[in-house]
DNA sequence: TTATGGTTTAACCATTTGGTTAACAAAGAT
DNA sequence: ATCTTTGTTAACCAAATGGTTAAACCATAA
């Protein structure tokens, strides 16, 4: 806030409008005009404080990453054993992905038409990697613990069963003919369930 | 093959290259030019057949999903037991997709666009339903074969779990650090470690 | 008060894009 | 052979779109 002279944190209104407005139509899909509309500003204004059409997005999407981050370092680099970090990660996350149901899809399908990106987010300061949590499992596989599992097949599927549902709600509400307040209870549901469902498979 | 006149299936190649343009870029990153030279042909041709970008896209998409549906209902529709089809469907599943990487991304993306679309594949004849896999799942849960699960969550993971590695190719490449090659061995992996994942999990 | 410099706007511009048209070509039909 | 229908093309068009500009605005320092 509290930026110089008359400037009503404009910028920040830009980049709020932005990822709405992104994160709903994706770079292809946003028109700046809409952007700004959204945003009650004149169109001229994006340019001013963003440049490009190219510039905002990225700012809108390395935003939307770091959000993303911290969420999946709790599974990756949390010191607690691996049956507490599913329990911990999936119960956490679905909360998370509630509040911005658009985020993981918007992350997924830009990261589709511009694989490149991913070196954008890769700069990112929490920028989670998989090392800590292939050592840990199987050092949990070595100490039976855990069934004999590989790491990273078992990240895959961590992660899976918990963003592919809010990355194809469509298809789930289609198939399974519910509405939205169906599917959030259903989502509601999945805080246990998918934790429950990954223990039983890996804990001996 | 062999259409009226001079018409060398046209028609046919237009569909063909609009396949690999839309499924590649989505409905607004796709360029009617683009899909033209992709074909080998005149822009005015699209129209010419297909009248307006909108129908070209909704033949592609509604011919995309009916090549998805039969593969799904080889998990629900099926008369063999759950664990049974757990095993066929994963292997099958993982297969047909490697032939068709884009696809599921291709769907639910376009599903997030616009989720009226459900409408139109809901049409296809050989759409899924989802009953018989609930009332198989209680039954086998009923008589112990199963431990108790709820049908539905059971499904969410079972499409999740094939599904997702390959809507977040980039993501996984990514964490994963593994290129094409890498990518390819790990999914083969899955068709066999997928399955175990699950019915370890299910199974009593 | 006035000069200064960041902020904001309406109007404008060049390009892209989906779509149309009119002329032409090729193959039956007569 | 010529007429008619279908297929194909180059040129064109209007609308949309990202981006620019020049002028106006306005808070503040001198």
């Amino acid at each position: 806030m509290a930026k110089t002279k008359k400037n009503h944190d404009t910028e920040g209104q830009i980049l709020a409008a932005a990822e709405n407005v992104f994160q709903k139509k994706g770079m292809d899909g946003a028109r700046m005009q809409e952007i700004a509309d959204a945003a009650g500003i004149n169109k001229a204004m994006l340019h001013y404080y963003y440049r490009s059409k190219q510039l905002l997005f990225e700012a809108v999407f390395t935003n939307a990453f770091s959000l993303l981050a911290p969420q999946l370092n709790k599974i990756l680099n949390d010191d607690s054993a691996i049956e507490d970090k599913v329990k911990n990660f999936t119960n956490n996350y679905i909360s998370f992905i509630i509040k911005h149901p658009y985020l993981p899809n918007f992350i997924i399908q830009e990261l589709n038409r511009n694989p490149k990106f991913f070196e954008k987010i890769q700069q990112n300061a929490a920028f989670p990697t998989l090392e800590k949590f292939k050592n840990q499992v199987a050092e949990e596989v070595e100490k039976e613990i855990l069934k004999p599992i590989n790491g990273e097949q078992l990240f895959i599927n961590i992660i899976s069963l918990n963003i592919f549902p809010f990355v194809a709600t469509p298809l789930i509400k289609g198939f399974l003919k519910i509405d939205d307040k169906g599917f959030k209870q259903m989502m509601e549901q999945r805080k246990t369930a998918v934790s429950e469902f990954i223990i039983n498979s890996i804990k001996k």
